[in-house]
DNA sequence: ACCTGAACACCGTTCAAGT
DNA sequence: ACCTGAACACCGTTCAAGT
């Protein structure tokens, strides 16, 4: 029984915090925000779950480890050469599609403030309001309504995703249900939202992000001309 | 042994939905996000884990309602004398301060979508977006840009709150913290954190969130000039 | 130094049994 | 109809023991 030709649970390359990662962002990405645990992880890692306390502090760690390595791919090296403008909004739509692919970041991001990936994001948006010529004290509240609002997006499409995912149903069925109750309303109590129940599920979540990139963007604009 | 003249442990009215939001409300502010658990729950109602389930369909069920009933409390009826600008700075406003007392609300509207104090809240909003005579199709846009903003920095001030309570420190201590590592970043890769850290620890949350509806809000008033 | 895996102290949820 | 509380199937984390 020994040295048997073929072990597969036996892991070949040593346990690396790297590795560790890598994994944890493969489990997220194909069982949701739920399916990462130190059991399932040490079992796709083929170890044991204390093995991994050797690399990692803890979950939180974690979470904000496999959180910043998506944002650290997504927002790259700056692009000198676009406009500022166009670069925020670059970096804006990047961190939409990154999250838009990899849900559980929205939550993960949020969780972690002050942490590397949230430094990556102010840093990536500061930049930019520099090159924008905007007043040294106003480059902190306009990177804080941008971030704000790029993370509250993310939060959102993180909880449909997980909503989703849990119920067992896709985005449009989800809106469409939504859409039904919201329709069912009192009309004298809500009556905004009811009459935008109606475009609620055939509308573009991506296009309404860059819509409240650019109101931001033109507030910004407005500001300075004066 | 039977029929002791004190049995302290014996609750006097009955159970309803009210009663353990209510108490739910209680143990989160006391305890924050992790101290609402079914156990502690029960044992404060003086019942058993299984008779919550009764009442309500499950955790979800009651994060959402016990926000909800701080949101309702928050909004209240619609504010028709002030001018919709005043009016949604208000209501931005009482969302804030409300998610400063309770940070939990923040995290549990964010996973919510579609949920009822996410309704009321779009509602106020919206109302007031067509009392400033946004076109239709812009409408939803902007509600959806404060909203997002809104739930951006509920969520970011309740995992502040989190840190600091799980790690025993204030709020001044861990700004401060973070402020001490930001200034030692790379000043090559992170000119702009380096930049903000200074002036980290005496800032005003308030006045950034201001800021920020502000600037959503000239960002519309200047595309209505147009 | 790095890994193992049983054990601890929790969770949310269910359900047979009671009133 | 409403409540009880033990039991189930999980969690994250620790730690003595191994290599």
């Amino acid at each position: 029984m020994t040295k048997t030709s073929r072990v597969p649970q036996r892991r070949e390359e040593s346990l690396t915090r790297d590795r560790i990662i890598e994994a944890s962002i493969a489990l997220l990405d194909e069982r949701g925000e739920g399916g990462l645990t130190f059991r399932a992880l040490s079992e796709r890692l083929a170890t044991g779950p204390g093995a991994i306390y050797w690399h990692i502090a803890d979950k939180s760690d974690l979470m904000t480890a496999a959180s910043d390595a998506i944002v650290a791919r997504t927002l790259g090296p700056p692009a000198d050469g676009a406009r500022p403008e166009a670069a925020i909004r670059a970096v804006a739509l990047g961190m939409f599609d990154a999250i838009d692919d990899h849900p559980w970041v929205g939550s993960a991001l949020m969780r972690a403030p002050g942490q590397l990936p949230m430094v990556r994001l102010i840093e990536s948006l500061g930049r930019q309001l520099r090159a924008l010529d905007v007043p040294e004290d106003a480059q902190w509240p306009a990177v804080f309504a941008l971030l704000s609002f790029i993370l509250g997006v993310s939060g959102q499409n993180a909880a449909n995703a997980h909503v989703a995912r849990t119920r067992g149903l896709d985005r449009t069925v989800f809106l469409t249900d939504v859409a039904t109750v919201w329709s069912n309303l009192d009309p004298n109590d809500y009556p905004f939202a009811r009459s935008i129940a109606r475009h609620f599920p055939d509308h573009d979540d991506r296009a309404d992000f860059v819509a409240g990139i650019d109101l931001i963007l033109s507030g910004l604009a407005a500001r300075r001309r004066r």
